[in-house]
This record gives structure tokens, sequence and C-alpha cells, in this order.
DNA sequence: GAGTGGTCTAGACCACTTG
DNA sequence: AAGTGGTCTAGACCACTCT
């Protein structure tokens, strides 16, 4: 109560994590660059092989480490770490990335939730949803629409925020909404009449859709979200192994596929 | 060499959470489901507690489930399990979704490598390379143009096989060419010229473009592709979480950005 | 052959959820 | 209060890499 430190006092196997994330970042391993062997870390942290190995662990399914029986772990890509945070607040990545976040708020209603967000946010017929459009800014330009769909429990609360706040999900997180899993759908299509205003291109130019369903840590959805990027504008880099496959492949909607 | 049983002898966590998986799968727990306890399982396999806790953190690592302290195990999103190879491997995938694929193969050729590729591939000024630009099709509708830079020796092996040999990955790891990380970045741009051409659409349309680096286990580069879906074929679908990101999102190219 | 990571065991204590 | 997952320990044996 009395610090303000902010991760110190957490387990043992976060503090080793923590450490070597940090040295990978620094520069002090680059990519192909071989880590200490679990029983020197161990010996180093006073801690047993066990918990070094739920450090490690915790890197790989990060995606910043390889290994293989015999030989010493190895760091993979260089320095490419974003928090999960900064994954679904716009505001947040901008900032980690230098850039200057703006938004504007073109719609927020309460309404029925139509089909789709019923199924997204596992809610019963008839329920009512908050529903939020908002235009997102890097450096002045627009660069992203996002329709996003609350239900009526957490939609309250962003109703309450005052309207130009910067982060939403920011604000949920100090109210005890707590978003710890999320499934992305992503694709490209043109963008409509709507988006082309919004964005201030031409109709049909490439965009980045990224679709998005937020669950807290008990599986409840929070948020289902449609986020349009402007193709040029952003890209998703993901990591995945035999160890961790988080990504999977699609089918979409063309007349290629015979089920829809 | 005599059992075509793929995977029964193999470790004692993998058994548990090919158990859990396919249960999942076969809809005896459904999203949001909870499942039996680490004690349960444990007395159920007769293994200990930690081998259990390995089986649920392969799960969690795969996205398919979620948990609290406190709590018994809860089923994320439903079945949406697609093997690592699946995804490297446009046949594999392809027949898994029920889908027919085919392959066209439009030039293959030995190179010297471009700036890009050498440093994609982690390899010296002036090595050559082996490019294959091929046409996947589903259904016999073309769907995505594959462009994949090999190293000298994967490539060579590549250049050795049958050129309308359907999976090339699966033909690789048959000679010892393992795949066992991924890097993919995903981002939409409009069709080129070339690409309407071959995938037989319109100058400009949306096309989901990703740019893929695969690695052995060691961590040395083994392929480094550019593939590019129709907009409207396919959509990739990533998980993650607090505890396993394996995603992060990066300023593109666009007039947006400070640098470049 | 020495070192390293992969797997597994049998215990322990704690924080949290749930009835 | 009982049950459950989170963390940690101290051992063991094995498969593999490296030199």
């Amino acid at each position: 109560m009395t610090d303000s430190r902010d991760h110190e006092q957490r387990s043992l196997y976060r503090r080793v994590a923590d450490d070597l994330r940090a040295d990978i970042v620094a520069g002090n391993y680059g990519a192909g660059a071989s880590l200490p062997s679990e029983s020197e870390l161990a010996a180093r942290y006073d801690v047993s092989r066990g918990t070094v190995r739920q450090a490690f662990s915790a890197l790989r399914a990060e995606g910043v480490i390889a290994s293989r029986r015999g030989a010493r772990r190895i760091v993979l890509s260089g320095p490419r770490l974003q928090s999960f945070t900064e994954l679904l607040s716009f505001s947040r990545w901008a900032r980690a990335v230098g850039e200057e976040p703006a938004g504007r708020v073109v719609s927020l209603e309460r309404r029925d939730a139509t089909a789709l967000e019923r199924e997204q946010l596992n809610i019963a017929d008839g329920s009512r949803i908050y529903h939020l459009t908002r235009v997102r800014m890097l450096s002045g330009r627009p660069v992203m629409i996002e329709r996003t769909a609350y239900p009526d429990r957490v939609g309250a609360l962003v109703a309450g925020m005052d309207p130009d706040i910067e982060s939403i999900t920011e604000r949920l997180a100090e109210l005890g909404v707590l978003f710890t899993d999320a499934e992305h759908i992503i694709d490209a299509v043109p963008a409509s009449t709507e988006d082309a205003r919004l964005l201030d291109v031409r109709p049909r130019v490439p965009i980045l859709r990224e679709r998005r369903r937020s669950t807290d840590p008990s599986g409840t959805p929070v948020e289902w979200s449609e986020d349009r990027y402007l193709g040029d504008a952003v890209a998703f880099t993901v990591h995945n192994s035999v160890a961790a496959n988080a990504l999977s492949r699609q089918p979409g909607p063309g007349p290629s596929t015979k089920a829809r």
C-alpha cells in the first residue's frame, strides 16, 4: 500500500521472466543468441529448477524464445513485444509506438442487439446493448473506424464516461472490468461509402478488418468490436509455433466456399 | 514403421491434453463449460498433479481454455482448432476444412537474394536462393498467390521435387526439414496488375497479405513467403490473452507514420 | 562424457471461489 | 469450510546436443 512499485512483489517466476525479457529487449541477447541454462539461473536467483522452467515457459508462450532438447534456449525474433493491454487499447498502443493518438465519437446509442451481437456477446433475445462508433487518428490522420458493442452492464459504464476520454479500455479497467482473453478475426474488405467518408478516402480502397471478441476471466464476453484500418496504416504480426498455436485460417464468405 | 497410429506413445501430459481437446471438439464440453479438476484428472489417469497441469498449460497456450484461481477451468471459444502444420501447408488446411486444394506453378528460379530476402532468411550478401511462385485454388477457383523464397539448401530440395506436388511443406518434413516457429505479418493491399491476372479479378481489389518467416528448431530461417489471398476467400483468427500474447500491431508504411 | 532441456513425481502452502 | 487453481521445492530419469 505504501509502495508505488508496480510489479515488485509478484511471483518468483515472473521476476525471472521479466528480467530475461528486459535483457532481451535491451539487446543483451540478440536474435539467435543462447540464454543461460536452467541450472545457472536457478543458482543465480536461488530458486528451484521448476521455477526457472515456468519463467521460460511464459516467454515461449509470448513467442520470444525457442528451445530444443540438449541445447540451450535461443532468442527468436528480436524484440517484438507488446503487452496484451496495448493490443486492446488503441491509445496505449499508439503511445507505445511513438504516435499521438486521438479520437472522435461519431455515435453512441443504446438499442436492441442484433442477432450477431447477441451471439457474440452471449446474451438473450431482446437484450439491449450500447453501440459506439469512433474514428481514431494517428498524428491527425484518420486511420481506423471502431464500431463496438458493449453488453448493457458494461455499456452503462461507458455511457457514463466523458465522451472525449482517450482510452475507454483503461477507464474500464479502473472500474474493475478486466479484459483477459480476446479472439480476433482478421480479413480484407473494400471500404464502404460510409467508411470512405469517415476515413477521407475513396470507396473500395482496401481495408484491414479486425473483428474482436474480448472476455473477462470467467469467460463472459465484455466487448464485440469491428475495427476497420486503412490498408496502409497498420499491420498485425502473429507468432506461432508447434508448441503454442493461437492462429488459424478460415475460409471466407466468398463464392469459393461451399457452405457459406 | 509397422504401426500407423500417429501419436500413441507420446508423453503422459500429451495424452491427457489430447483427450481433453478431443472431448471439447466432440462437443462434450461446450463454450463456457467447466472442465474436470486437476485432482480428478490426476486420479483418473493415475498421474501426478503436475502432469495434469502441464496438459492444461498446453491447452491454454492454444487458446482453448481459460482459468481463474479458485474456480475450475472453462472452455473458451468453441472448437477452433488447427494444428501448426495445417497453418503452414495450404493443402493440409484446405483438406481439413473440406475443400479440394489445387496448385499451379507459375515460376521457379534460382537467383541472387534481394536485400529483403537476405535479411529475412539471415544469409550473407551474394547468397543465392530459390524463388517459387504458385497460384493456389480451392474447388477450382484461384484464391491465393504464394511467392516463397527458400535458402539454397532447402530450395535445392524443393527444386528436386515433382513440380506438381501438392504439398511442399509435407514433402520437406519427410526429408527432415522441420518448421517449428513462424512469424506472420498480416495487412491489406490492393491487387497489383499481375495479382489481378493470376487471380482473375480486377486490379486494386482488396488483398489480404500474409508475409511469413518460418524457422526450424534451432531458429534458422527455412522459408520467407508472401502470400496474397483474395479478400473474400479467407480470414485469419488469432486468440490471445494476458497469459499468452503472440499478437502485435504495427504501424504500416502509409503516410501517417513518421519514419519511412 | 558432460551438459542441457523434457518429463514426471510427491509433497507443501497460499489465494481465491463457491456453496 | 471445502474445493480449486497458483506457486514452489527437491528430487529423479531420460533423450538429445555439443565438443
